[in-house]
DNA sequence: ATTTTATATAATGTCGACATTATTTAATTA
DNA sequence: TAATTAAATAATGTCGACATTATATAAAAT
């Protein structure tokens, strides 16, 4: 994105979101106006815009005369949002598997061959993992054309990346989860090319939920 | 909602959601802060709060130095967005019918018997039809316990309402038309309450769709 | 000593002013 | 006359000040 061309306020934005997403802001911890004006430099019109937008995302909640509040984490909320996430995906694999054209196909066997390699690979780089990983499901849904799924989807994908990130600090990847998780990732490949609509989305369900148990299991 | 304890910035942003959803304001119209501010006697801050959180909703869209304006309208984005709440309604009731209980049961006959009642009437005002219309529907997903779904149901929801609105400025709601509404809501309420999941998800997402091909019908 | 009340402090929410950028109007040039 | 440039006008976006409300601190009373 373009971000020379941006205002105040959706910088601001933009890296609120971030910061709270990476929790470099803490669950229900106080955003005070007088510090995030020190804290980014500006004046009070661009922080409070930046918040607003926030809260309409979920993110900050607000209470009149009190002030702005990093939104609260809790197991119910987390499996809520991956369990709705699980769904979006599904509907999304859904169309994309009706309508995606060789395009389609070839961007999925591209990504996929990328992850594969990659997961074989000897020493193997979290963050880059994750990017081929991200692709690759990417490359999967690309085929559906309604851009207000994809935003829905998009939203809670941010929402479920809190969460990892807030729970997930050091990587909890041994190696056989690594493996049982690229073959799935093989598995739904095959039924997607196979245009098997049913169980694909069966499996892409699954293969969402599988981290919240470990989530779960890593609480504070 | 208790508005008393509200800050401007909220009971603007109310407002204009209100407005811009039941067409007082066109699609694409600008947006002019000092027009904002004139309209509802308030400063500049609490305006350009209540904008914020409308970009974040998609109700309004904003270009740097330029201004605010009503988000577009199109048959594409109409479409799009019936489809994809037929698509929510969809998992929403298929989640209410493997979790609803008795009381879920007894809600949805009840509602029901409501619309019925009216339908069946003389007069038919339509503003009371859509009140118990509404309740019904609502009755039939509130076994559903995803607070995210529901938020998603609700925000595509109101979208959809703008379109209605701005297509459907007098109702164009024939004795036909309405019955037919009427036989599907009844064979809607039976396979839910035979739990018999897959027609009923198929029902839904039919029904929500009809009004799309009105609607188009009805473009000026 | 503990509760209640009064005071002081601090934070929020709103406003109008101002600098910056876009748009419109007028003047200049080809 | 049409196109280009310059000046004037208007709108946006940002800031700091101020009024209002909440919170923390101190004084008074039971």
């Amino acid at each position: 994105m373009d971000t020379s061309k941006q205002n105040t306020a959706s910088q601001i934005l933009d890296t609120l979101t971030n910061d709270i997403i990476q929790g470099e802001f803490s669950p229900g911890e106080k955003l005070q106006i007088k510090t995030l004006k020190d804290r980014y430099k500006v004046g009070t019109s661009p922080i409070r815009e930046a918040l607003s937008q926030l809260i309409a995302k979920d993110l900050v909640v607000s209470e009149n005369q009190k002030g702005f509040y990093v939104s609260n984490i809790s197991i119910d909320d987390l499996t809520d949002i991956y369990q709705a996430r699980s769904k979006i995906e599904g509907l999304c694999l859904d169309m994309a598997i009706k309508k995606g054209d060789d395009f389609w196909e070839s961007k999925i066997i591209a990504a996929s061959h990328l992850l594969a390699k990659y997961s074989k690979s000897e020493n193997i780089d979290m963050s880059e993992w994750q990017n081929r990983h991200f692709s690759f499901h990417e490359a999967l849904v690309s085929g559906c054309d309604s851009p207000r799924l994809f935003q829905i989807r998009q939203s809670l994908y941010e929402k479920s990346t809190r969460y990892r990130n807030l729970w997930l600090q050091q990587n909890v990847t041994n190696y056989e989860v690594l493996q049982a998780n690229q073959n799935e990732h093989v598995a739904l490949m095959v039924l997607v090319l196979e245009r098997d609509s049913i169980p694909a989305q069966k499996l892409i369900e699954a293969h969402i939920m599988t981290p919240v148990e470990i989530i779960k299991k890593n609480l504070p």
